[in-house]
RNA sequence: GGGGGCGUAGCUCAGUUGGUUAGAGUGACGGCCUGUCACGCCGUAGGUCGCGGGUUCGAGCCCCGUCGCUCCCGCCA
């Protein structure tokens, strides 16, 4: 007989009765009865209830057994008595009578328990992980995980791609988030950097000839961290491809994620592959008020910054604004209390607060209520119904900003605290859209220059010689350029970046040049780029989807410590390796290091 | 870097306007119990109220500072 066992936790079923078998694992739950002793044995495939009476020797050992210690059991699987099956358990229509009990792994009193689904503190939940993850919660989140990346390399190769590794020390990169470096110890006082993601390298894939890369690439960015961003490192499903229009891409992503999804998401609905809306990014902010839309949300921000602007329309303080309006279905009959919740919110954004009308039906007409109506007379009132779709039950609600971007944002949390309050978010869709059309640049008026606005390595959508021949005077026609840039969103989260690249190293230059950058400087920083360029680069073209956003999503879960096997606090530290941690003088030494703490 | 929330027994939490010896559940330990599956019953131990300072006759509670976790803003091409 094998040393720990012959069966697992999760296998013995009335089949095997009278069968001499041995099991091992963990001691889920314990009942003392005195002349009878259960023990609930768990291991990663199930449990299997365990009995022993005080007529066996064994039976001393068993008594003592605590949650958590790691037993080996011989026994004879039996039927279980009538009435005492347990049909929760896929073993529960048999048990297992102890003969032989070894210990193998003793447990101290435990500072997380692992039975039953209590909430604990993320701190004592991170230091104890290895207990965390023996709990069902963590333990089915981190299986499904691994069974969605199986799922994504399987589909990725059936298309066509094939898995290429690119390198984890590297050099910075000089955009984006911030690098962890690494220091070297043959070249003092120079640096590796791990990648924020492998975009040069698979583009130099592209350019050696490859097609159709993909990889689960392990991301670094040294930025703070966020329910839905991890501190520190993330993974993406990283791909690109050669000659290829943003269709062509659209093409192969959305199959393997509309395809992980179904399979993934019990019952839920999926948006078909070929069914993914694309909105511009203009349509987005308007609409709203954000680049990851909820789509699930069927509340649609307007503009009524020219109701607001009508001479017959007195109220001073929405004049020569951009006024946003957010429907709010439904809301009439809502407390005075909803209204005031919500301005009190947008006060605590900066807002000047979140005006309102309620529309109400009298005698046939639809008139407004509330703070604002009585300065918007009918005529302006039945404009702003008419473009918001308003009728009577309905609130209306303005986000009112000088600066256009500023409204908008407002509005977009305003619409989704709504269809939340409201309850008009289906929770049982998987809602994809594409946002495409991203600008190329956006003005920066701090520093009153250009910058990139997203991607510098997107290819414009923009006539080559044309561009070629911009300069400043150009501002405007600038500041209109849209990119071959694309995002994935689903259900509000944005789960990938992607673009046609710019592999023309003359317009790369140039694109660059119009963002402040001298040549020499462009030529400088991404001089493998550019030299690979040079020599017979394709037009090539990709993206990345997050792995762990991808996973939370259909594990149904907020945060992706979640779905994190070893995550780190928000704060980037590891409880349970106690990382960060210092280098000892021998180590600073060899990497020609000394520390120097900031100041208090 | 900034704002909000939280921090009391191993764990989850309660703790009144500032007032006697800081409680409950769970876990631990001991006792009883042969059919439970969150087993039940009885008992015992267990506290730097995150830490430091202040106000007060008196602080878990009020004030100041600080640390930790968390959510958000900044940041994340």
């Amino acid at each position: 007989m094998h040393a720990y066992r012959t069966h697992t936790c999760g296998q013995l079923r009335k089949a095997d009765v009278g069968k001499t078998v041995r099991l091992s694992g963990w001691v889920n739950r314990r009942r003392d009865h005195g002349g009878l002793i259960f023990i609930d044995l768990r291991d990663h495939y199930g449990i299997t209830q365990c009995v022993i009476t005080p007529e066996n020797p064994a039976f001393a050992a068993v008594d003592t057994a605590r949650s958590e210690w790691v037993l080996t059991f011989t026994g004879k699987v039996v039927d279980r008595l009538e009435g005492t099956v347990n049909a929760d358990l896929p073993t529960g229509e048999v048990e297992l009578r102890i003969e032989a009990v070894t210990v193998q792994g003793k447990a101290q009193e435990l500072p997380l328990p692992v039975f039953g689904d209590q909430e604990y503190p993320e701190d004592t939940r991170l230091t104890y992980r290895f207990l965390d993850l023996r709990r069902e919660r963590l333990h089915k989140n981190i299986m499904l995980r691994a069974n969605i990346i199986t799922s994504l390399r399987r589909r990725m190769i059936e298309q066509g791609f094939t898995e290429f590794q690119t390198p984890i020390l590297t050099a910075s990169s000089p955009e984006g988030a911030r690098d962890f470096l690494v220091p070297s110890r043959r070249y003092p006082g120079q640096f590796y950097a791990l990648p924020q993601a492998p975009q040069q390298f698979k583009q130099l894939i592209m350019v050696a000839g490859f097609d159709r890369y993909f990889q689960i690439a392990p991301c670094f960015r040294d930025e703070d961290g966020r329910a839905d961003r991890s501190p520190g490192e993330f993974y993406q499903l990283d791909l690109e491809m050669s000659f290829v229009t943003q269709d062509d891409v659209f093409a192969a992503v959305a199959p393997v994620l509309a395809g992980v999804f179904a399979e993934f998401a019990n019952g839920k609905t999926v948006t078909p592959h070929d069914q993914f809306p694309r909105i511009p990014y203009a349509e987005a902010m308007l609409k709203y008020g954000t680049d990851k839309p909820d789509i699930r949300n069927p509340i649609e921000i307007v503009d009524v910054s020219a109701v607001f602007a009508r001479d017959d329309v007195e109220f001073k303080a929405f004049k020569a604004k951009t006024v946003r309006a957010i429907p709010a279905p439904g809301a009439g009959p809502q407390p005075r209390s909803f209204f005031d919740k919500l301005n009190q919110w947008a006060r605590g954004e900066g807002a000047a607060g979140l005006g309102y009308i309620l529309f109400e039906d009298e005698n046939g007409a639809l008139v407004g209520k509330g703070p604002i109506a009585k300065f918007i007379p009918p005529a302006a009132l039945a404009e702003m119904a008419k473009i918001a779709g308003s009728k009577a039950g309905d609130a209306l609600f303005f986000s009112a900003d000088a600066k256009a971007d500023r409204a908008a944002n407002i509005a977009g949390q305003a619409r989704t605290r709504l269809g939340r309050e409201l309850n008009l978010i289906p929770q049982d869709e998987y809602k994809f859209c594409w946002i495409v059309d991203f600008p190329m640049y956006e003005w920066n008026e701090d520093e009153k220059k250009i910058d990139f606005s997203h991607n510098p390595f997107s290819m414009p959508q923009f006539d080559r010689d044309a561009f070629m021949a911009l300069d400043k005077a150009d501002k405007d026609t600038i500041l209109n350029i849209k990119a071959y840039q694309y995002d994935i969103v689903c259900n509000g989260y944005e789960l990938s970046s992607g673009a046609i690249r710019n592999h023309d190293p003359d317009v790369m230059l140039k694109a660059f040049e119009i963002a402040g950058y001298a040549r020499e400087e462009t030529e400088e920083k991404f001089k493998g780029m550019l030299n690979a360029f040079r020599h017979g680069a394709p037009p090539h073209g990709g993206t990345a989807p997050g792995i762990d956003r991808i996973v939370m999503l259909l594990a149904g879960e907020e945060n992706l410590r979640e779905v994190t096997m070893f995550p780190m606090t928000q704060s980037a530290q590891d409880l349970l390796m106690n990382a960060p941690s210092p280098a000892n003088n021998k180590q600073l030494k060899e990497l020609h290091l000394r520390v120097v703490y900031p100041e208090k």
